[in-house]
DNA sequence: GGACGCGATGTAACTAGTTTCATCGACTGT
DNA sequence: ACAGTCGATGAAACTAGTTACATCGCGTCC
């Protein structure tokens, strides 16, 4: 069976005995119509089980209604979390969510970006500052609101809403040069296209707290966190304590740390970033610099419907990162 | 500053010198146009900056390369990383995939259903059997492909594309039950308005196997696992294996174990079900029932995109769990 | 050399809505 | 009683494409 033709406007008006002028007066602005003709007309409108098509709606309004997100995984709960929101905020502006992945390839961005303009988003929103040559002259071409997120600059080609990532390393290793810590191993994810860890990497480089760094790079995800932990220097070399740029990886250190039988935060402090749901409640507590990923989604939303619905363009926003201790630190000193 | 008007078919077929008809066949059948008037309109294409409305084609084509997908929420990984594929692998057939969380709740489903399909959607993708009363009338008022996921049913209303959840969870009671555990605790998570975790109960208590179980719901997450834990009972009636309906509930189970100096597996067993992507790496290694949510991903873009482009309706198809070993559990009665 | 076929192109209808402008009738004010 | 105003409605233009059908040369075949 072939689905039968779906009504349109003109059946509708015939059905009514109206107009199709008064059949979309009553659709769009239904005090214009008098009380009898609009009953009349929605009384067909039932009957014909009609609904509107949204592509000639889009024609006409020149609004698809759809915002295009490029995230470089789902994977990472981080932006689960942010997108969980922004999907959320903009459903209760009446805007839907496209969700494209780019797997941090810049390439991929691009041409996903460009599948998402074809397809009449009205606005993007992206993860961090380095895009694909090419991409300023795509948005240049659509015409089409981009915000930035996951980072903030002032002087970005786009508006930022996000969290200063040198800054955000900074806070975290404060942390540790407080309670004492000297040598400190940094386990990150990869820095090949991705200029989030490159701020943060660069945040903790320059911070000028009297501590000596090494690092150690490992795929983004619990197993990076594992391995890392598996190379870490013995013996006088050792750090004396662990420094992740992501959750994710801190809770695989966490776990190699009590495969290896090393207490945390006794023999080890450890931690992390992002302040994931369960970061709360690990065996210990996890130490970790919140990341308001959930804020942020918000934000996003209020600021790239603003811009499609008004034209307002946002201004960048820098959301504050916030120190969470838990007990997998504790100070270097206190050891006796 | 306003954006300038963006350039349609006519100013190019006019800056070209030809007819709209051919600058739509230089778009869409290039062959059928001789190779100097396509250059032409090629030039002229370049230079206004076109680009085809998405809109303006749907309302011809009747197709809006858009697929909708209602997910109960971003923030369990089993279904990011079923979202993820599912993405990956629509777009790869030119599918751009919309994105609407539910919080399990049947009415938001409902509503951000028909949101959806007003949007223009030509697929709709859903978690689980349980829906919203009126949600069948809506389908069948946009006449409009449909695929349940996360579950399998030969005699659902629409195909569905998932594991037996019955089968599931009677896989890992009988993976304990073969340890020779006798007393278990199982931890799920809510009930209500969630058939997926109440057809998994209803295998365990119809699994005919010869344990005694006990139920504790939490919130699905890390810390319902905790709390679980906290509230296991002790003395004589304690289990001596937990079998948690999701990996995530495990994570916070072994948290609080930890915490309680309980040893895993040799003083309690401990299994989930998921297999996400940190239980290889735990501490120790999590024993779970693997769930295919990526071929899920997979198996669900190529049935709803051959549904949606040639009108197959694709068959149910069930994807089958794998007890995956680890550390987490041994057998009862090698404790001598 | 005229009919035939074919590739290339144009004209105009068509998709499903929105919106402008004109019209009509009823009510108000003088 | 007659002009002025207002609310309700309709006719038709308009959005930006696709496509059926018509037309026009041009080379080929008989």
């Amino acid at each position: 069976m072939h689905r039968r033709k779906r009504a349109n406007l003109r059946d509708v008006a015939e059905r009514s005995g109206v107009s199709v002028a008064t059949v979309s007066r009553v659709l769009n602005t239904p005090m214009r119509v008098s009380e009898t003709t609009r009953s009349r007309v929605e009384d067909a409108i039932r009957d014909l089980r009609f609904t509107r098509s949204a592509a000639a709606r889009a024609i006409n309004t020149g609004r698809s209604n759809t915002i295009g997100a490029l995230i470089p995984t789902l994977d990472h709960a981080i932006f689960a979390k942010f997108l969980g929101r922004l999907e959320q905020d903009l459903s209760a502006r009446g805007l839907s969510l496209l969700v494209s992945t780019t797997g941090s390839d810049p390439a991929v961005e691009l041409r996903k970006a460009e599948a998402l303009l074809d397809i009449g988003v009205e606005g993007l929103i992206v993860s961090g500052m380095d895009h694909a040559q090419g991409f300023d002259d795509l948005i240049a071409r659509f015409g089409v609101p981009v915000v930035l997120t996951s980072v903030y600059s002032q002087n970005a080609r786009y508006p930022t809403i996000g969290y200063d990532n040198r800054s955000v390393a900074q806070t975290a290793l404060g942390h540790l040069a407080d309670l004492g810590h000297r040598r400190i191993a940094v386990i990150h994810g990869p820095t090949a296209q991705n200029d989030r860890t490159r701020a943060r990497i660069a945040g903790l480089v320059t911070s000028g707290l009297p501590v000596e760094l090494s690092f150690a790079e490992g795929r983004l995800g619990v197993s990076g966190g594992v391995q890392a932990v598996v190379d870490l220097p013995r013996g006088a070399n050792r750090p004396t304590a662990i420094l992740c740029l992501s959750d994710v990886l801190a809770l695989g250190a966490l776990f190699e740390l009590n495969r290896q039988g090393v207490a945390v935060p006794e023999d080890m402090s450890l931690m992390g970033i992002d302040d994931l749901a369960w970061a709360r409640s690990s065996a210990p507590g996890l130490t970790t610099v919140r990341l308001p990923a959930e804020e942020m989604g918000a934000r996003t939303a209020v600021a790239i419907s603003a811009w499609v619905a008004e034209g307002d363009r946002p201004r960048s926003e820098r959301l504050t990162e916030e120190l969470i201790t838990r007990a997998s630190t504790r100070s270097i000193v206190s050891t006796g």
